[in-house]
DNA sequence: CTCGTCACG
DNA sequence: GACGTACGTGACGAGT
């Protein structure tokens, strides 16, 4: 549209592209990859090469730019070091296997026939400051693509910045929100402010929101200095008067400079249109096979044959299409033959099933899909049923299929043979379906599982997310062929023709993740966790969840029914107290009626507008009974109602329908590749948080019982994640409390306030326990000092001491956070990655993520213990009438045989104690108490 | 389908 | 008195 325009002007439409922004968030978006040939860091360029191209490709309509570069840091000395030596000299160090990659960024953006700047002794800011006032000059529009709020203070008529992970325009009204000023002042408000992160000092005290106050008073930051004198506040007072100086000087470290040497000129920033033999070439030496296709696809030329790859067969997956024509419908016996002799040529296969139901203990086999190379793969439907919901829908088989007995005869030697590989995607679901057919699925390998031990904390592990992600390809929805919500059918109502194309596309989308993973597990060091703590995991979770528990539904009702009538009783009550009827469950309800009808004082609402009354908020309201007697009443019978509503819905009630009428018990499902920890996670029903903490709650537990002549067992670890933090941490105090067999709580208390342990008071103990578990979580004196209900000065003075006593537990905690901000992740003592990628990030995320980071070794340790443990659990107790029925993080509860029990006890305890070994050897003692009964209540 | 709430370790 | 804050989960009912 400018091709008649010579010079730079009004018509005209620059971009200006945060080049350093874009590589920082392709280095964090994605698993540290490596060029196959040399391995040769490469992950940032291909996240900067994706986000270059799907920027070209999103840039081709009516608004298209004229002009567009991309703007770098040169280096990290800039004149703002000589105004200020600390600017940003508390940044972390990059990463070692990023700043290899910078040079290859640059390369790769004039790859792209996109402008590449950068000067020596300038921020790309202040370049792109620059550029945006030139630009605006000359009368044409500018669009900065960043969300550097650095950059906020550009925005004005003729510019506005794009925030490209948020596909979102930031203009004025963006920044008034942000900084509570308009562009113009926004300098104004950071130089009070500061920035920590670049180590901008400000005003001390003074934030965001005060900075914008007081400027919005005074007009301007001078005038506002020049006054200062006048303003009430003391401390605001002599924030400003006392630091006038400290506070120019960050106005100047904020302000970014638009006079910054260039020796180009706009016009040259013409966007070009990428040349083919200059970018296909550039992917292509990068080894960036699918972005090589898709870039050659959108040019309409022809890809390059890529080099000869050392691994060829790895290489396959990326470069084949999926196409419904390499799947196929298996129906004859002679067909199925020829797939089972493939199997066997081939030694592995990714195997899948279909069925009626997400639960395994109730779903029938529908088909199974099978793909032995990457295209190419069968479906063998078994159990389809005709109709879709018509009058004559009849429960007979549709014609044409295998029986399942024959399918079974010609699998099951597969399917068991101890040489050849079975692949699954969530395995142990496709198992357990198996297993109730009578075939013994083994030896497998879990492509959920390879992607959980890789990328863990990174994202989920789901079939369609890691196709999308590592394949480029997204499958058919379920949805599609089911519906979902109430119409949805079951998979046996599915049509044959239809079930192929979904079915052989899940198996060979497994395929190809396995043979994309296989190799790289090893160079992510991983793979010793995914073959001691994965893999085999499965086939124990498989039968602990097909046991299931006794669970006995008559005492549930009878508990239901009890709840009923209390709630009755409180809900009249409460209507009484609140002078009419109102659903007593609504929150929303609740907080008018509390706030707005009886004016109880202190309402807060949170960000939907709502007031919060939560179990914390109404324990303060029933507080109040001298000035609000009829709140605190009302206050109190909720907290009841809502106990009881609790335990009827989700305990009493939900688990009498989680009974499976076949085995009369309850089998829950565990996640392996759930919580980013390594922990499990139970659901349908979740048996991980049966109530136990109140005397109420408790009473739940009296459902859960052996059968008649057994007992239950229950092993807890004893303060496993505290003897990790000893272990870890090296505090000696600690690690000989826990030799010595001491109280470990009381031993905190005595050390920290200097109390002798004959001494100690229940409540100076609690406060020490508080303490205890508030370090593991990434202590803060906000959240220790709410936990405790005292003042946060208080709190913080007892973590000082806390941290002054035990010296080892703040190294820990900040070489923790080092760790993981060089390299992205951090590890458990047993290899476990669990990655960070939100730990440079600015904002209040980075807090969450630190106080994550420094948890996450702690409670993973204990979780690898715990899975150590129960994978070897079944040899242990081999020739015991007994079983292990559940995990609950610390605990592990079986069902024995009454003359086994003591036996059992024994042999669990022994292997739960000495489970760390002999990979790592603790210098802490791991103890495990036992309990038994006839229920889990009695048994704890 | 999201939010607030609350059960567990 | 910058922000918002203990870590990790799953299930429920209400309200959009």
């Amino acid at each position: 549209m400018t091709g008649d325009q010579q010079g730079f002007g009004k018509g005209c439409h620059l971009h200006l592209i945060d080049g350093s922004a874009f590589i920082f968030r392709a280095y964090h978006a994605l698993p540290p990859l490596t060029r196959k040939s040399d391995g040769l860091p490469i992950g940032a360029v291909a996240g900067f090469c994706n986000m270059l191209f799907r920027y070209v490709e999103g840039n081709k309509g009516p608004d298209a730019p004229t002009h567009v570069a991309v703007i770098f840091d040169h280096s990290s000395k800039t004149f703002r070091n000589e105004i200020y030596p600390a600017y940003k000299a508390n940044r972390p160090e990059l990463p070692e296997d990023l700043r290899p990659q910078f040079p290859l960024t640059r390369d790769a953006t004039r790859a792209f026939n996109i402008a590449c700047i950068e000067t020596e002794g300038y921020e790309a800011d202040d370049i792109i400051a620059t550029l945006s006032c030139k630009a605006r000059d000359a009368g044409g529009r500018v669009t900065i693509i960043s969300s550097d709020k650095d950059l906020m203070q550009l925005i004005g008529d003729g510019v506005v910045m794009f925030d490209a992970m948020k596909n979102k325009t930031i203009d004025r009204d963006e920044v008034f929100e942000k900084f509570g000023v308009a562009p113009e002042r926004v300098v104004d408000v950071q130089a009070l402010a500061g920035d920590s992160v670049d180590n901008v000092p400000g005003a001390p005290g003074i934030g965001i929101k005060t900075a914008a106050l007081l400027i919005t008073e005074y007009g301007d930051l001078e005038t506002l200095l020049d006054r200062a004198g006048e303003i009430k506040q003391p401390k605001r007072r002599e924030a400003l008067v006392n630091n006038a100086d400290l506070i120019r000087v960050s106005k100047r470290l904020v302000q970014l400079d638009c006079e910054t040497p260039l020796d180009f000129s706009l016009e040259s920033l013409e966007v070009l249109a990428p040349e083919p033999e200059v970018l296909l070439p550039f992917l292509t030496e990068m080894e960036f096979r699918t972005l090589t296709k898709r870039v050659a696809d959108s040019l309409k030329v022809a890809a390059p044959v890529a080099q000869a790859a050392p691994e060829a067969e790895v290489a396959a997956p990326e470069v084949l299409p999926f196409e419904a024509a390499g799947y196929e419908a298996v129906t004859t016996a002679e067909a199925l033959a020829e797939w089972v002799a493939r199997i066997r040529a081939r030694g592995y296969v990714a195997f899948d099933t279909e069925t009626t139901s997400l639960d395994e203990m109730r779903a029938d086999l529908v088909g199974i899909s099978l793909a032995v190379e990457a295209g190419r793969a069968c479906y063998i439907p078994i159990g389809h049923r005709a109709g879709g919901g018509d009058l004559f829908a009849s429960d007979s088989l549709v014609e044409g299929q295998l029986p399942l007995a024959e399918v079974l005869a010609a699998l099951k030697p597969v399917l068991e043979d101890p040489s050849i590989l079975k692949i699954g995607q969530n395995m142990k679901y496709d198992a357990k379906i198996m297993a109730r057919l009578g075939v013994t699925v083994a030896p497998i390998d879990d492509t959920m599982l390879m992607s959980y031990a890789m990328h863990g904390g990174l994202h989920n592990h789901g079939m369609d997310e890691l196709s999308e992600r590592y394949l480029n390809h997204r499958p058919i929805p379920i949805k599609d062929l089911i519906g979902s919500g109430k119409s949805a059918v079951t998979f046996d109502r599915v049509a044959v023709a239809d079930a192929v194309k979904y079915a052989a596309e899940d198996a060979d989308v497994t395929l190809r993740l396995w043979q994309l993973f296989k190799p790289r597990l090893h160079r992510a060091q991983v793979t010793t966790v995914y073959e001691t703590l994965e893999r085999p995991l499965i086939p124990v979770l498989a039968e602990m969840e097909m046991h299931g528990i006794q669970v006995d539904r008559d005492t549930l009702s009878r508990m239901s029914n009890a709840f009923a009538q209390k709630m009755a009783g409180l809900e009249a009550e409460i209507h009484e107290l609140a002078g009419g009827p109102f659903n007593v469950g609504s929150p929303k309800q609740l907080g008018e009626i509390l706030f707005d009808r009886l004016g109880v004082p202190g309402g807060v609402k949170g960000k939907t507008g709502a007031y919060a009354t939560g179990a914390d908020v109404l324990e303060d309201i029933t507080t109040l009974e001298d000035s609000q007697p009829q709140g605190a009443r009302l206050a109190a019978r909720l907290l009841d109602w809502r106990q009881l509503s609790k335990l009827k819905s989700t305990y009493t009630d939900a688990l009498q329908d989680h009974i499976n009428p076949e085995t009369g018990r309850v089998h829950t499902s565990y996640s392996i590749a759930g919580a980013n920890t390594g922990r499990l996670a139970s659901t349908d029903p979740n048996l991980q948080n049966i109530p136990v903490r109140s005397e109420e709650g408790r009473r739940i537990r009296e459902a859960f019982v052996a059968p008649e002549g057994r007992v239950l067992v229950s092993l807890d670890y004893s303060q496993i994640e505290l003897r990790i933090l000893a272990h870890v941490a090296g505090i000696p105090a600690l690690k000989q409390a826990f030799e010595q067999g001491h109280d470990i709580h009381a031993m905190t208390a005595s050390e920290m306030f200097n109390v002798p342990l004959d001494q100690m008071t229940p409540e100076i103990r609690r406060q020490a326990k508080a303490i205890n578990f508030g370090v593991i979580y990434g202590i803060s004196g906000f959240g220790l000092a709410r936990n405790l209900r005292i003042p946060r000065g208080e709190a913080q003075g007892f973590i000082d001491r806390y941290f002054e006593r035990f010296p080892g537990i703040r190294a820990y905690m900040d070489d923790t956070i080092a760790f993981a901000k060089a390299h992205g992740y951090v590890q458990t003592l047993f290899g476990r990655k669990i990655h960070t990628p939100e730990i440079n990030a600015k904002g209040p995320g980075a807090g969450f993520a630190k106080r994550a980071a420094i948890n996450a070794p702690i409670q993973g340790t204990a979780a690898d213990v715990i899975r150590r443990a129960m994978i070897r659990m079944p040899q242990a107790i081999a020739g015991l009438d007994a079983k292990m029925l559940l995990q609950v993080h610390d605990e592990l509860l079986f069902e024995v045989a009454e003359a086994d029990a003591a036996a059992l006890t024994q042999a669990a305890k022994e292997v739960m104690e000495a489970a760390a070994a002999p990979a790592v050897h603790l210098s802490v003692p791991l103890t495990v108490e036992a309990g038994q009964g006839q229920s889990w209540s009695a048994a704890h």
